[in-house]
DNA sequence: TTCAGGATAGAAAGCGCTTACTACGATGTG
DNA sequence: CACATCGTAGTAAGCGCTTTCTATCCTGAA
């Protein structure tokens, strides 16, 4: 059927071994020879079967990338970054390419699973999880089991925007009497935790979502705001978790008196949820001078209903986001933030991926983000807060 | 190293052969032995070996995307189409799901044909290309040649967003003398043109880039516009000139002189070539009272420069996008423009390229775009540069 | 002139799976 | 009761490549 090795070398009249050879140049061969090859190679237009490459050689020019929504450009950028170092185009040999396969979890636990076994049924190179996990000790169980038959099988795992593996959060006795320690598992079972010791510890570049929300509220602080409202993602995200616990840090310093739940909506990641969340947020704290939201779409959401309720942004409301998505300098008005380099990021994690770059020392390195002071905060209004028309 | 097939077998004290049926599940195998199996596929927590098995069978789980940057929405929002169908989340069996690999070409024909070689070797099932094509004679005879290589491997080839490919300029009276046209290709080497009847014909989604934008011109005519700048995209992108084109039929139905190169600047799809091109048409064209942008992006470049330029959108100057991406509703004024279905046309692509959908009749499927008028365009001003009404 | 040793290239044994083809009871039918 | 048939499962031949081991030819030193 499809042209073959042997076929080549048939018409170069060499043997299948020397064209492999020429082909994969790991391996000293005259140049008349190696020129006939390549002649035959083109003459035939002579494509190397990567599967069975693939198979003979226990490799695969495959590298996963896990990602909630390849559509949200927080992971499109992510994912660009990874492909600009795995398949560099000024690169002149294309073997050296990498192919990304770009899976959408959704966000869901189970689907990360999933497609981690179907990346390793690939045998892909390295499989890079992007976005924050789910905190929930089963699934943290789960997918450290994961991980580790991942590794074993010798793939290099890379976390891209996500904490390490959580240890298990029993503490860690049931060693001394020889138990290990269990919790349920999503489908009823009893799922072994692992121990601390155990978990995998796999490359990890981790974002300051703390520090970028800290940030973000001591600016809101500064500028004189005293009720500030916070629209969280899903709370059972790291990445919401560790956002809201900057945020509160802040208002602590500051001696503002936040008490647990507080002038908080949780919500989810996206546009409309931030609009809902606003709305509710208005209701239950008309007080409000600032809104500080989970990430930029959610913000623009925010706006939208801060607009409709006939409140000014930021005359009336200040409002800030996290990210720095690209719209997020051009939305009106133009939205602060905090600036995670997440093409940095991405491009990072791929060459980690690679094994070009080594590890970070613990493991972890810590990306920080940056403040981006716009047009969407300002101090809060000093008169009486303008009637609502609705 | 890893678990085998052998080992599962036996352990499950059956044949290889057995194991492999009942992972295939396509041949019966009697319930006591399959269920033996498969505890055996627990218990040594078997996953099988990929390339393996595509070296057996023929055939891959992969299907490529080959799109210029995931990190832009219109393409992100394509691949997460395309990835809804191929992988979708619902099935309880993952063992259909097909894997994406994302693949960013950056608009190089180069890099398309590198690509593509890639997916070949991967014994890719599918690959879809998305995003326009570039008109160059010698680079649609390069592509065309790669796709038949590949449709003859038994790959699917669709065409997402962009035209069929082109005939050859060249007229084919050289048929009747037995000699084929040729042009020349990138490398200086002479390039045979494919014959018209040569040409692969893979299914094709193409966007109705023509309509959108008559649609957007026609508007803008409406609303009493008659000084029309355009920021055209590339020149040599086939998108570029469709959506001129219908520009243009919309300003000539009109009875509006619009000469070749009138009051268009051209540049690139971005959002910096938007502000730039804005800047040069308003340097240009004084009297513009609007301006219609090749995409979204680049019209929130044009609204930036326009702002920076003391003008408003769009009491002074109507601006238009094309796309609708997800920001074009929450920028501020909220973007006039042509809606393209891209998730859905993803969508349809993923399930041409499954060859769960039949192929339209003729090959081309066109997609029709969708005016949606927002705040970013208003009649012209009366004032300093009254609009002629007749 | 002879032979060690380097430079090349071939032979052949897998890599782990799929899939004819074959084998063999257990049914069913004439 | 013999034989065709069906349902199951095993045998074994590849799929197309990589790579170890081996063979050959040449070169230059002894």
């Amino acid at each position: 059927m499809a042209v073959t090795l042997a076929d080549v070398a048939a018409r170069a009249g060499v043997s299948a071994a020397t064209v492999s050879r020429v082909l994969n140049g790991n391996y000293p061969v005259a140049g008349t020879t190696r020129s006939r090859v390549l002649r035959a190679v083109e003459e035939l237009e002579y494509v190397v079967n990567g599967p069975a490459s693939s198979l003979a050689a226990a490799t695969s020019d495959l590298i996963g990338v896990l990602v909630n929504d390849i559509a949200d450009p927080f992971f499109g950028i992510i994912a660009g970054g990874v492909q600009s170092r795995i398949a560099p185009v000024d690169a002149p040999d294309p073997r050296g390419r990498k192919l990304a396969v770009v899976c959408t979890t959704g966000g869901s636990p189970e689907q990360e699973l999933t497609y981690l076994t179907l990346l390793q049924r690939q045998r892909a190179a390295a499989v890079i999880l992007t976005g924050g996990a789910v905190e929930d000790p089963a699934h943290q169980a789960a997918l450290a089991a994961a991980l580790r038959r991942i590794e074993r099988a010798g793939a290099r795992v890379v976390l891209c925007g996500r904490p390490p593996l959580s240890p298990p959060v029993v503490e860690d006795e049931g060693g001394a009497r020889g138990e290990a320690a269990t919790t349920i598992g999503p489908d009823g079972t009893e799922v072994a935790l692992p121990r601390a010791a155990d978990l995998p510890r796999p490359a990890c570049l981790a974002f300051d979502n703390r520090g970028g929300a800290r940030a973000l509220a001591e600016h809101l602080i500064s500028l004189g705001h005293r009720e500030i409202g916070y629209l969280a993602g899903p709370a059972e995200r790291t990445t919401t978790r560790h956002r809201l616990e900057g945020h509160r840090a802040a208002l602590e310093a500051a001696g503002l008196a936040d008490g647990a739940g507080d002038r908080v909506v949780h919500g989810r990641f996206d546009r409309d949820s931030g609009y809902e969340g606003a709305r509710e947020l208005l209701r239950r704290f008309p007080g409000l001078t600032a809104i500080a939201a989970a990430n930029d779409t959610v913000a623009l959401g925010a706006c939208a209903a801060l607009r409709e309720a006939g409140l000014r942004v930021p005359e009336d409301v200040s409002v800030t986001g996290f990210d720095d998505l690209p719209f997020a300098a051009e939305a009106a008005p133009a939205l602060t933030t905090a600036r995670l380099p997440l093409h940095e990021a991405g491009a990072r994690a791929g060459l980690l991926a690679l094994g070009v770059e080594e590890p970070p020392p613990g493991g972890v390195a810590v990306i920080g983000t940056e403040l981006r002071v716009r047009a969407s905060t300002a101090p809060p209004p000093s008169g009486p807060r303008p009637a609502r028309t609705d």
